[in-house]
Order: structure tokens, then sequence, then C-alpha cells
DNA sequence: CGATAAATTGACCGCTTGGTAAAAGCTTAC
DNA sequence: GTAAGCTTTTACCAAGCGGTCAATTTATCG
């Protein structure tokens, strides 16, 4: 057997790389479909197409291939909010931001929903992260909003639940999509829904519902 | 052995009745905190305070205590959404029914989770009533809210996408409660935070961020 | 009380699970 | 070619799982 494991070695061999990009493209797919305990390793394993002794060649243990996985998605799913910029216009900041959140529920559900199922179970993994990088990044942008807000540029609200409310509108659409299939129906379920989701989104954040 | 199992029992003695309450309880506990598959009976079975065979003889299976649990939160779940009144003013029943789901969020985050749970699992044990029920309630309001809009009472705006919106935007208090308590930190996270998070939500769906 | 039914439990079972051991193939560099 | 190390697989294990059985204890009621 070899000694040193994938996991200990420093330089990766070409055929490493590769297996452990499949791995976690696999266990992805495995994971968000059914959350880390509800997901077995036979079955990354066959997504993988490799046998399970062969998958723990390259990650130690299945908390490893999740913690991977979790830090993967911590990283890109904050980038639009990273790319949030004081100096730009607030209208079009905020709209484009709810705009790159939607793309991202669109384009990574898998991700979206890993992400909703390790929050949903209390994040035993990344408590740590949400206390710190993202805690610090929230605050940073918050402090944009509020200053937008001075300024007279947007109405004075809870930067916060600003944030809160973009991210969940957003996300809604990857982790509930089920939810939201059943209720509009064949008809509207198709692609269009994510155009009809931003045109009201646009429209709520930006004008409210103009209750007279 | 008693033949007549309690799940088969027409007539319930007392203690039937307050014994499946009791693990009612423990199994939403449970549940909520780690999903379907990520809960075991012994679990469930020390939290209400019985062993697992005597847990097994109130339920025959795992799953018929999940299903009951679901069953009943999906009738209490959607209980604002009925009372939403065609009749009433816009204004005000809009504004109470985000009241009232932000409440739900804030005193049965239990029951948020174990259905967010659900639906984030792909809905395996609830779908029809989510393509049945649901949706004939979701119909029957969004024609209300269209109505308002064509008397010219509200915004004109899709309806679907207004209830999905309310829908996410308070449940999120209650499903992803870890991260928006590590994101304000010690400070905010207290049961202010509703008050604020009920402040924020009223303005935006009245008024948006009237943006310049 | 005594009898009958209901409630409870310890012991157990078969299956699935995450993970290991060891040996057999396969690559790569000299 | 061949030796060294990398990759893969077959066979396996111990623990945890949902669930059953049979026996015991407790409640109910005449």
């Amino acid at each position: 057997m070899a000694i040193p494991r994938a996991a200990r070695t420093q330089r990766k061999t070409r055929i490493q790389e590769e297996r452990q990009e499949l791995i976690l493209e696999a266990a992805l797919d495995v994971f968000s479909a059914s959350g880390f305990r509800g997901s077995t390793l036979d079955q990354i394993a066959e997504a993988a197409g490799m046998s399970k002794p062969n998958l723990l060649y390259y990650f130690r243990t299945k908390e490893a291939i999740h913690r991977q996985l979790i830090d993967r998605v911590l990283t890109t799913w904050l980038e639009p909010l990273r790319v949030f910029d004081a100096a730009g216009d607030p209208e079009s900041e905020i709209r484009s931001y709810i705009r790159r959140k939607l793309e991202m529920a669109r384009d990574f559900p898998r991700e979206s929903r890993l992400f909703a199922n390790e929050i949903l179970q209390g994040a035993p993994h990344i408590e740590d992260e949400l206390k710190g990088p993202l805690k610090e990044l929230v605050d940073e942008k918050a402090e944009v909003i509020r200053s937008w807000a001075r300024a007279g540029k947007i109405a004075r609200c809870d930067p916060y639940h600003l944030i809160f409310s973009i991210w969940s509108t957003t996300q809604h659409y990857a982790d509930f999509d089920v939810q939201v299939r059943a209720v509009l129906g064949q008809a509207n379920s198709g692609e269009g829904r994510f155009e009809d989701a931003a045109r009201f989104l646009e429209a709520l954040f930006m004008d409210g519902l103009r209750v007279r």
C-alpha cells in the first residue's frame, strides 16, 4: 500500500487531482440531495464510478469530503457580496446583487442546498466561519448600505435584515424548488420562473408594493 | 401482548393519547434538529423518556411518526394563509400576514425546520399535498391579490412570487437561525431581532427601498 | 381481591453503515 | 526490464440501525 495517502501528500499526481475532483462532484450531487447523514459512502462511490475503498483512498473519511465541499462552496457563495461596491450607484449595486444571487440559485442549486442543509442542522461544521469571516464581510457591507441611507440615496432601513431578505428570497428558488414547482404547476415551473422572480424581486426591493 | 396495537385501535385510552402526544413532541425536537435520516429511534425514545420497543408500541415505524408530524404541521402551517381575507383592506391583510408568519417563525421554529428539511430533501412524503391542497390554496389567494392589483389598491406584481417572498423572508428567521445569530452577533441576536425584522419586512413590502 | 387487557422492557436479529487490511494490478523513472 | 511507488479491489469488521419477540409489570374493572 502507498504510505503517503492522498490527503497527506503535498505534491499531487495528475490522477489524484482528477479523481478528487470527480469525487467532490459526485459528493455534491449526493450530499445536496440527501444531507450529510442521509448520504452514504456507497452512494457517493457509485456516483463517482469507483469502489468505496478507492474513494476512501482519496478522502480519509466521509466528513473530510463534506468539509472540503463546504469550504469550497462557502468561498464562492459569498463572492457576489464581496463585489458589492461602496463607490457604485446604490440602485444598480442592489439590483445586480439580487440578480447575481438569483442567478446562483438557478445555476448552482446543489451548492445552495448543501449550504442550507448545513445551516438547518445547526451548522455543526462551520459555526466559526459564520461568526468570523462571514460576519465581518456582512458588517462591512452593512456599513456601506447604512452610509447610502445617511446620504439619502435609499430609504433608511436595517441593512442586516435587508441582506437577510435578499439571501432568503433568492435562495428560496433553489432550496424550496420542489415547493415552488408544485405551486406554480406545470405551466410556470420552467426556466421562465427565474425571469418572473427577477422582475418581481427587483420591483419589490426598489418600490415595494406601494400600498395606498 | 396486547393484540390491538395503538395504531390499529379505534378507541384510544387516556394513556395512549398522552404517550402518543409525548412521542410526537419528542420526535419534533429530534427530527427538526437532525432531519429524518439523521434522527434515530433511540434518540426519540430517550427524548420521550421511554424504551425503543415501547415507542414502537405506539407507532409501528419511524416513518409513521414522521408522517403524522408532517401532516399535523402542514395543517397548522398554512392557517395564516387561510385567514387571508379577500374582503379585507389590502394593506392590513398583507401586513398582518407577514406579522403572523414571522410570529410563527419565532414561536414554532421546530415546525418550520421540520418542514424545511422535508422540502429540501425533495418532499418525498408530501409531494401530493403540495401539488394538491397547497397549490389550490395559493391559487385562490393569488387571485385575491391579483384583484387588488387590478383595482389599483396595490402595485401590479406577480402574486405567486409575492407569496414566495413572504414565506422565504419570514421562515428564514427560523430555518437559518444559526446564521442569523452568527451574523448579528451577541448584541442583536436576542428576541429583539424579531421586532427589527418585523419593522424591516413591513417597510420593505409596503414601500421598498425607494431608491432614487 | 382476582382476572383480563394494556403497557413496558431486555434480549435479540438482520441489515446497512463507515471504515480497514492486504494483496493484486498499474505507472513511472531509471 | 525492473524496481518502487501509486492505484484499485476483494474480503472483511465492528458499530449502529430499525424493528421483533417473549416475558414481565402495571392499570382497569367487576
